[in-house]
This record gives C-alpha cells, sequence and structure tokens, in this order.
DNA sequence: GTGGTCTAGACCACG
DNA sequence: GTGGTCTAGACCACT
C-alpha cells in the first residue's frame, strides 16, 4: 500500500507521513478506520521500527491519527486540517523554490498552474 | 541586496543561490553583471567564504553564472536553464508533497492554482 | 584501495573520483555495490572527511553513486554516462594540449594512437 | 593571431604557451622568427604583461624561444624537444583522466583512436 | 552509525 | 585582489 523510495533525499518517515495523508486524501482511508501498528508497518515496509514510531509521532501531532493503548492506532475520528498560518508560510517558502525553478526553465505561468492542477487532482 | 534566514532547515547556500536566481528572475541581475566577490558577499552576510564559494560553485554549474580567473564572478551571457526531465521529476515530487497539505486543508483546485500564479508573478 | 598523489596539482577530490570510475572500469566496482562511509575512507586515506564527501556529492552529481539516507553510498544500478556536448568540447580541449605536447616531441599520429589505444586498455 | 578563452579554467598563460607551440607545428612560426614583445601582446591579447611574460619564460625554459638583449624575443635555432620520460609520465598523467571520461561515456577504443588522431592532423 | 552543513583558519595559483 | 582546495573540528537530521 505504501511505497517507499531510498534513493531519494526525502526522509523515509515524511514519505511515510505523506502517503498516509494521500490515501486519506483519496479515500482509500477513512475516519476510524486502523492502520498497521509500529512493528508491523516497519516489517511491511522493510525500514526500523523507529522510523515508522517517528511518522506515526508526527501524524497524532497534526491530530491525523489516535493511538489506543493496548488497540492500536486508528485514523482520527474529526480529521480536520487546522488552517494554520504559519503553516501556510511555511508552505509558501518551500513551494516558492520549486516554482522559480519551474519559472527559470521557462515556464509560464499558465503551464505552472496546470501543472499543479494535474498534481492536485491525482492526489 | 539578499538576506537569509539562519533559523531554519533550509541550507544558507541554498538561500543564496535561491536568491541570486530570483535576482535574475525579476531583472535586477543581467547577463553579464558582476556579482560580490567570495570574500565581499562573505562578509555582507557574515557567513564564512567556503558557504558563498560552495553557492557560487552551484551556480556555475548550473550556468547561470560564470567566473572569470582572478577577475571575479559574472552573470553568464547565456543564462538558458536546461529542460531536465530528471529534475522536473524532482521537482514534481517536492512540489506534491506542499500541494497536498494545501489539499487537507480544505483548499480547492482553483485557490491553489491562485496561490501559485500568486507566487510566480512576484518572482 | 584508491592510492592518492599529494605532491601534485591534481585536487585530491578529483583523484578519488577518478579512481571510483576507474574502478568501475575494470570491473572492480560494479553497480549495487557498497562503497566505504566518508569517514573511514576519510582515515584510510589520511584525509579530513570533507574532501571525500566532495568527491563523493560529485559523483551523485554524476549519477554514478547513490547515497540512501543513513544507509551508506552506493554504486548507482544504472551506471550510464549522459554524453553531454559540453563536457565533451571541454574533454577536447584538455586533451588537445597533451596531443600537441606529444606530436611536438615528434611522435607521429599511429604513435599517438597506439599511446592512448594502450591508456584505455589498461582502465 | 592567438586567441585566447578567458571565460574558462586554462590558465591565459598556459594558452599562450600552447597557442605558440601550436603555431610552429603549424609552422606559422619558423626557427628565427621574431615574436612580439611582452608589452605588444600584451596589449594585443588585453592582458596584463606579467601574464604575457610567464608564458614567455616558461618557452625559454623549454628553450623553444631565446631573448636576445636589447633585440627582443626570437623562435630558438634548434627547437628540439627534448623527449623527457618525466614529462611523458605527467602526460600520460594527464590524458589518462581525459580518456577514462571517454571509455564511460561509452566511446570504443577504434573511437578514441580517431578522436585523437583528427586532433592531431589538426594541430 | 550515516551523510549534510557550517565555521575558522590556512595555503596556493592566477592576473 | 580573485577563486580553489584543504584541514580540524563542530552540530544536525536521519535510521
Amino acid at each position: 500500500m505504501i511505497e517507499l523510495d531510498f534513493s531519494g533525499h526525502q526522509p523515509i518517515y515524511e514519505q511515510i507521513i505523506q502517503q498516509v495523508k494521500m490515501a486519506l486524501s483519496k479515500g482509500e482511508l477513512k475516519p476510524g478506520d486502523a492502520i498497521p501498528s509500529v512493528r508491523k508497518m516497519a516489517l511491511e515496509l522493510s525500514v526500523t521500527p523507529a522510523t515508522v514510531a517517528k511518522a506515526y509521532q508526527e501524524l497524532e501531532r497534526q491530530k491525523i491519527i489516535e493511538t489506543i493503548r493496548a488497540k492500536g492506532t486508528f485514523i482520527a475520528a474529526n480529521v480536520k486540517m487546522k488552517v494554520d498560518d504559519d503553516k501556510l508560510t511555511i508552505i509558501q517558502k518551500k513551494i516558492t523554490g520549486e516554482i522559480l525553478e519551474l519559472k527559470m526553465m521557462g515556464y509560464s505561468v499558465e503551464e505552472v498552474k496546470q501543472f499543479v492542477a494535474d498534481i492536485y487532482t491525482a492526489l
């Protein structure tokens, strides 16, 4: 279900976070659904449990999953991303660098808009 | 002219690269223009010359600047970013994470398109 | 495995790059093989880790090696040098100077051809 | 007569040395011919006299030119490159790196031989 | 443990 | 003066 890219520079734990969010976005996961235990997912992905734990910890911090003692880990009932201005600023900073690269490669505004729209709809 | 953010996670040398590109994109720098020497910019930015040198070397590798022996560093005459498929893939991967965040915050496709268009035109 | 010449003008990091490529060319290294960590090789060669890191980074930029986070560095799966016209021009310029020296020493075309053929087969 | 490439990484003085040798190799210059004074050539090439002087000094060291006080500088009567084993070793080292690059780009021995033959005959 | 980044200094070749 | 290279040491994020 989750596919990792080990060769790249994106941290493994971030890839896990992102793919859980993506599954949620696509409707493959719904509030209340159970997700594999840290150990189980670590086995499936061939990574160390610590890496999965770090991803889950961050997801829990963002209130996307909930851990219930001795029961397991579940998608939070009320998955509702808080629109945080700080976070928006961070995203803007990160995205600016990539937009700049695209612009310097010669892409027009329209092309970039199409580019992100394609990504958006694929999520 | 260049402002650095020391607090964060983005490497200093990448910030320098980005801001030189941005100045070029905005027309503040034009082909043939001299840019400050490694040492001078290092002093201005209060970083070590090695950090500036690393940024300049990467910019030269991308053919954005040219260094002339013992003369200084200049914006390349033919600033023309090569459209590299590998690079495009990397950019897409990086941008996907941010688009996903925006989508989960509840932004619509149109809003995201507007978001990136605003960034693009500000560059 | 790698032997450095500290006396000369060729940068250490370039020597490392060259010798890794040579080992690859000779078949002593194969795609997927691990190469020593930055620190380990730095110890072996009695140079600072930064120098080895610079060599590795350039090799990665050329897609000859891949680094996997916190795991180590490996020969890339698809080692396939891209034939870059710019690079070919640079090589031609560099080689021209040496061929000229040989010609002025009195070597004939045939002798020079034999000379480079011998080098080629020894790689 | 001499064309310099300022943008590159080859030292100016080496370019001057090389082009004098090339003119000699092509027969454009013959033993006994006068070559411009340091000042004159410096003016023609738009470089500082010190750079030309350095080139002439090296050419004189290699017995390719002779300076006659108050007369000027001339191509040496007996231009005869000494076949120096040390020098041959140095040339071999330098050329090996470039041959290796060509090999890794996928060029065959025959192609490399043709490559150098073309360069040789053009000199 | 791994690689990535940065500092503070030094020496060198070049023009 | 310029950029290029190297050392010695440090801190960080990731696994």
